[in-house]
DNA sequence: CCGTTATCTTGACTCATTCCAGAAAACCTG
DNA sequence: CAGGTTTTCTGGAATGAGTCAAGATAACGG
């Protein structure tokens, strides 16, 4: 089974391929992020607890760390921000994050398959992760930001 | 007075070059940095005081803080770690960082001088900065992380 | 040298996350 | 499908990195 083949399977079949035990809160968690992928453990224990009204938080960190370590969640960490979680651990994707609201959008690799995963010069070290962040703005913000400025150009 | 130009002056003449006091926690902090790049706010704090023999926590927060707003420093945060930084400013490199020790070095754009800026599909984004992280074994731990296993191995 | 204002000190506090010990539940086995 | 093992979950305390706030101190401009 590879990685590509786990990523179609049910939840509950994900958690068995690995080897783990199937649990009420994990199957909760990995459907959340399913439909909601980019999302921080808090965003994450708000959904669980829609469906399964009783789940501790420590629970919830605990799923998600298993299941980073057996790939079926892959982690992102934005510098300033908490955290968030996606089920896209098939390939080396990268993302755009927006500086004013946190939205995150995935972006394939930019080159190939493993972008600058070859940097100029890797002074000896070997390496097994290009990690590529994308600053801006998302188009919402960045139309409400211009529009914020004109008026503040206009009221001064 | 440009990027370049302003990192060539001796700390003194960088703060009043972007109109900030020039105070005893400040100098010892550019100094530090000058000479030790990727450090944690914990250690600069540390080399700080060996020749101020007493600066605050938040003193030294501060300093980093308002000179990383000035662009007089760089802030890097790697997953997982506390935030480190640097004098490097001028230009958008990247960074190796060894998963083992967490030795921290710079790498030249892949590409040119802004790698990577152009995603492949930006979704209507838009970008000031691309960050790349390499995250990898330097080559002291990629040599013991080897002699372990293969000790490991040997004692199977 | 003085006043203004930025910076520093001290100490409380937040946030995201982890650690711990015991209770509960999932899986294997017969 | 009951029993035993082992993993996972609960509840609560604790951690690390960093921020907030109020008052004391010190840079700079005149």
């Amino acid at each position: 089974m590879n990685d590509q083949g786990l990523a179609r399977l049910e939840p509950r079949d994900q958690l068995r391929a690995v080897g783990m035990r199937v649990t009420a809160p994990r199957l909760a968690v990995l459907d959340w992020l399913s439909n909601h992928p980019h999302s921080t453990a808090e965003a994450i224990a708000a959904g669980v607890r829609e469906r399964l009204d009783s789940v501790s938080t420590q629970a919830i960190y605990d799923v998600l760390n298993a299941c980073t370590r057996a790939k079926l969640l892959r982690r992102i960490e934005p510098a300033g921000h908490p955290a968030r979680f996606e089920t896209r651990t098939a390939d080396n994707h990268h993302h755009l994050v927006c500086r004013m609201c946190d939205r995150t959008e995935d972006v394939d690799c930019v080159v190939g398959f493993a972008p600058c995963l070859e940097p100029s010069n890797a002074l000896g070290f070997i390496l097994d992760e290009a990690e590529v962040v994308f600053w801006g703005l998302c188009p919402v913000c960045a139309g409400r930001s211009q529009s914020t400025n004109h008026h503040i150009e206009e009221s001064v």
